[in-house]
DNA sequence: TGATTCGTGCAAACCGATTTGCTAAACAGT
DNA sequence: ACTGTTTAGCAAATCGGTTTGCACGAATCA
């Protein structure tokens, strides 16, 4: 009644454990008669090698982790969850297939055991400067890839999103909707998507005469804190008449903060955001966002950190282009 | 360089492996002073044990799965993603604090490998009946345990979602609120929640009188299908002055449809839904709903799996009471 | 013909833990 | 003093694959 061991298939098919490996790996050229009659009888008798012990001996695990350095419940919470798990489920797919199965970490704890996970490799979904996951997988030796480039380690292999050129399309889409005082609200981690998207923007300011407004906001606090601080941003610069807002737990709180102050989406002030996940497309009014082709995005961090584990060369990739997804908010 | 091993651990003890193993494991007495001096050797030399070959000797792999038969990435899309990510991110945090990895099982494709997955046991987040995940997995010996029953599957256990009960207080506070022909939308996959659900809903229309309608609609088609069949169905039964639409990409497609229709919510018509998540937290009016404690429902899943790991009878458990979140589309 | 290669397959070592059976010493009870 | 019991610890078998080194026959080559 017990699961049959490559011995059993191997008697079975009277051959050694050896043919029997080597038919399967391929590693060593087997007779292709032989193979076919050790695969049909390893479909028979439904022989399935033990992952435990191939990985005993060859110390690969078959398993690769996902983890974000966003607080994984707190904070913009649901929100940003979606952002993660549109990736995990395509990465879950995409590791699948790939005979690779996909382990959640959830947001790292001083002094978590993550000893119950040894991946072969993890990615890291917009890791920011310093990050201990960073610091701790690479201290393993476990290869790391990242969505998104650790600031910083441009050595670490990555898939780049094109933050400043993402910035730059919505900027010029909101100048191009009407809007001339535009003001920019990020997190205040250092991630790589802020520290471009706001040398972009300044870049931007430079070449249009604007004069630059920055709001930085701690991630922890969520749509809550956003709204509150977006109102008074707002009324320290009430010259503004557009705000891009890349998270979108914060454009959900600036929308509220406009509405606090009797402003009108678009026609006091227009709003774009960068993911486009429920928040953007059930806002009241909608907002223009950007679709980044997440999909895309985690198939090829997935690919990029099999290339790094297999020891091959494992060159930073670009993410598709990302387009604009026009809504109410930024109507001209 | 390499990573150490028990042998080297107990080399620098002083030793035999065998009573550094017995030293971690607790399975048999060692002496206190020695145990103690092991397990500070251990922190020099930064010993932790392969997973693999305790794997290979012990037939755990240390890591358990987490499975919707829901379409992960279509249908209902990022709407249900939240409800089962919700639930993913808790029991990761569950199943690392038990030393357990918790990896993801993307939706069921026919002809799926599986393969690479070998978990110890699995959670099915709303099972329908004669779900083929249930079959492959029992059908492998692995432990299931279900979040919301597995129709026809008593046996197996699981986290009861209280959905009858869940529909009772919903329904009863719709009426409560001012509806007096209350219609219910469900989906037409055998899931417990909907039939517990119905067969609540029948009995409540009974005691009150009402004309039973009822609606299903299948899953896959999303908030685009719940729109346009919620219009169907609100024009053949114009008599209708709430429903109750668990699903909460429904409810968003109802919201379409009675808009569409010109009914006003909750005036003309009133709308609760049951999972607590975005959709309906931004929608227009926001949507009462149902506060499940998801996150505790997810801790009582992994520690009834785990107790059904470690062989110990594993009795079906109560998900903590559900509570109303009273918002504005039942006002009464 | 003898040397060399190639194709095919086997036996045995190995990966790093857990677990079983055993020994030797210390201790207790009569 | 003798038996019985506990205590502490070791050696070796085991889990199920992969990998290395070698053997043997057939084909190729000089």
């Amino acid at each position: 009644m017990k699961k049959p061991t490559i011995s059993d298939l191997a008697q079975a098919a009277g051959v050694s454990k050896t043919t029997v490996s080597h038919a399967f790996s391929g590693r060593r050229h087997v007779d292709p008669e032989t193979r076919e009659r050790i695969e049909k009888i390893a479909q028979e008798i439904g022989y399935r090698p033990n992952r435990a012990a191939q990985h005993l001996r060859t110390g690969r695990t078959g398993m690769i982790a996902l983890a974000s350095s966003m607080p994984f419940s707190v904070a913009a919470g649901p929100s940003r969850l979606g952002f993660l798990m549109e990736i995990a489920a395509t990465a879950a797919v995409a590791s699948l297939t790939r005979n690779m199965a996909l382990c959640l970490i959830p947001p790292f704890q001083s002094g978590t055991q993550l000893d119950a996970i040894t991946p072969d490799g993890v990615i890291l979904v917009e890791p920011f400067q310093d990050d201990p996951l960073v610091q701790y997988f690479t201290g393993l030796g476990v290869p790391v890839v990242s969505v998104g480039c650790v600031p910083g380690r441009e050595d670490i292999p990555h898939v780049d999103l094109n933050s400043g050129a993402t910035a730059r399309m919505v900027l010029e889409h909101l100048r191009a909707s009407g809007a001339s005082r535009i003001g920019l609200v990020t997190g205040a981690q250092r991630r790589n998507s802020y520290l471009e998207t706001e040398a972009t923007y300044r870049m931007f300011c430079v070449e249009t005469g604007i004069e630059p407004a920055c709001l930085q906001l701690d991630e922890t606090g969520g749509e809550d804190l956003a709204s509150e601080a977006v109102a008074g941003f707002l009324s320290r610069r009430g010259d503004l008449d557009a705000l891009y807002v890349p998270v979108d737990a914060f454009a959900s709180g600036a929308v509220t903060a406009a509405a606090a102050k009797g402003l009108k989406i678009p026609q006091n002030i227009r709003l774009a955001t960068r993911y486009d996940g429920l928040r953007a497309k059930l806002s009241q009014p909608p907002l223009t966002a950007v679709e980044l082709h997440l999909e895309a995005i985690a198939d090829q961090a997935v690919g990029l950190l099999m290339s790094a584990i297999d020891g091959g060369i494992a060159e930073p990739v670009s993410a598709p282009q990302p387009q604009l997804v026009l809504r109410e908010s930024t109507a001209g």
